[in-house]
DNA sequence: TCAATCTTAATGCAGTTGCATTAAAAACAG
DNA sequence: CTGTTTTTAATGCAACTGCATTAAGATTGA
């Protein structure tokens, strides 16, 4: 047998099990709420979000890879489909020929703005229904720690 | 626009968006562990887990299904796979013609011990030295609140 | 300067997942 | 019984992801 140190404590199992369940429910509940609404996946929300957000609406591909945690080639053959349905552009990057902008289009905020009244809603069902903003704030406080370092 | 009640609280958007980032993230970081071990994914410890929890290292395809939350197709193919590389057989279920058994194989159960070596060890480096297991356990009581119903 | 290195993004191909449907068997209802 | 409905598992096809590589442009350093 290969050694590596102590077993976790059955309490940290529990935990990754729970957080792996958790994630799975959850998505598996929005993502059912959008199809079932006619919208695309949770992935093509978090761009057009992180987008919406960025200056002038747009971000570097490597900007968004960085706020969603996609790998680059999901990044961007999604930007392509993307693209295909009007919802971002690629745009030249000034002074790096290597690089390029996404801008979000109107048709993209427009989107962005129908999902979110679904999104919203399932939020409000699958989560705030179940925790206190209280509660929420203890989860985020814990799972700020596993993200970190 | 649309209506759908109250925007959900800031502090459940957090709790939502750190729950997919922390996930992505340490799922991310043990998925490169195994990989780099040259084991396969997790799903298919999962699905070896379960089976060796079961009776005899038995269960049915609804009840993996169930335990470990992948649709019914997946789990199908995954199991071709993993039949084809010997970890798992498949036996006829008795008295019900449409139903069947997976059964783990001994190389089964020795991958799932080879694999435990590696992961193990992942979860202590990604979640042990992150919380204390009084946290992990404030983190699994809230968890399970999302989980249920 | 200019070759070596690094950064950024795209792509061919194989593996996996999602969706819709199918097929077979069991359970159910009249 | 027998036709209908439900349950269980598989599959064709399209969409998506993972992996390795490529190509182009920027940066670095002798």
């Amino acid at each position: 047998m290969q050694e590596h140190g102590p077993e976790p404590s059955a309490a940290v199992i529990r935990a990754w099990g729970r957080l792996i369940r958790a994630e799975r429910t959850v998505v598996g509940r929005i993502e059912a709420e959008l199809k079932s609404a006619g919208f695309p996946s949770l992935h093509w929300y978090d761009v057009l979000l992180e987008l919406k957000r960025g200056p002038e609406g747009r971000l570097t591909p490597r900007e968004i890879e960085e706020a969603v945690l996609f790998e680059q080639y999901n990044l961007s053959r999604l930007l392509d489909r993307m693209e295909n349905e009007g919802l971002v552009r690629r745009i030249p990057f000034p002074g790096d020929k290597r690089r390029q902008l996404i801008e979000i289009t109107e048709e993209g905020k427009a989107l962005q703005w129908r999902m979110w009244s679904v999104y919203g809603a399932a939020i409000n069902r699958f989560i705030s229904a179940k925790l206190t903003d209280k509660e929420a704030g203890q989860l985020s406080a814990l799972l700020l720690k596993l993200i970190q370092e």
